[in-house]
DNA sequence: ATGGCCTTTATCAAAGGA
């Protein structure tokens, strides 16, 4: 099973890249972020005609995630249950037993921010319904864009962002929190080039010159990641004209 | 040198992203 997770940047925008990446790629599910779009404008005829069903919770301008599947997902969840937000970041669907989670963790914007604060609560919501999610779902695959720079070498500079968001000690903190739920970095389960990254600065050159960050994971719950067969960056989508700022990521397990 | 670029909207300026 191929399961994939990228941030479109509007998926009005980028319709046309999504449908040309599912036709080379075939994954079994795709799932977006920042979606920008709300749901009764959800291009769901051109999903549909690409051979994919789709499930997806939006807003305008702001946020929106989806799920396409090549089967129809059960189960969907449109939010963390018990906790109140009015920005759409998750969603999730169950696809032949696998329980996929897509999220789009908050930006945060600076440590000293009220967002930032959004950022480190909602992170906790999310891990307190992850341990009864996973125990109800033991094949359970947690993807999107978390917003976090795990490790020094998922981060171009990191003396530049030591301290900073996307890279402090509490976002960083909050992602081994999840990890010990009982999920696995499926990117780090092989060997990779030096300075692999998912997004880059669309300012400065940042994609040429390769100052990017890896903040968009793919984490896998135990019984899912003893199958894992690979996790691969996409960088192609990243050279196209008008790219979206973050590439996809892909997980492939026998699972 | 704190800008740069891209998307969206109550647009032609500002907010948010990361």
């Amino acid at each position: 099973m191929r399961v994939a997770t990228w941030n479109v940047n509007s998926l009005k925008v980028r319709l046309p890249q999504v449908l040309n990446w599912l036709a080379i790629n075939q994954p079994d599910v795709l799932c977006l972020q920042e979606t920008k779009v709300q749901d009764e404008n959800f291009p769901v005829a051109e999903i549909i005609d690409a051979g994919y069903q789709p499930v997806y919770s939006g807003q305008k301008t702001y946020n929106g995630v989806a799920i396409l599947g090549k089967k129809t997902g059960s189960n969907p969840v449109v939010a963390i249950p018990d906790f109140v937000d009015p920005q759409k970041r998750v969603l999730a669907a169950t696809y032949g037993g696998v329980r996929v989670v897509c999220i789009y963790v908050p930006n945060g914007q600076s440590v000293e921010s009220e967002k930032f604060q959004y950022k480190m609560e909602w992170l906790a919501a999310l891990n307190k319904w992850l341990q009864a999610e996973l125990i109800q779902y033991p094949k359970l695959v947690l993807l999107g864009d978390f917003n976090i720079a795990p490790e020094e070498r998922d981060v171009h500079d990191p003396e530049l962002w030591e301290g900073k968001v996307l890279f402090s000690d509490p976002e960083r903190e909050a992602f081994m929190t999840l990890l010990k739920l009982g999920l696995v970095d499926s990117f780090r389960l092989f060997d990779h080039p030096d300075k692999s990254y998912t997004w880059w600065d669309y300012r400065m050159l940042g994609f040429r010159r390769n100052l990017g960050m890896r903040i968009d994971h793919i984490l896998l719950s135990n019984e899912l990641s003893n199958s894992c067969i690979g996790c691969v960056i996409d960088k192609e989508p990243r050279k196209n004209e008008r790219p979206s700022d973050h590439t996809p990521v892909m997980v492939n397990f026998t699972a």
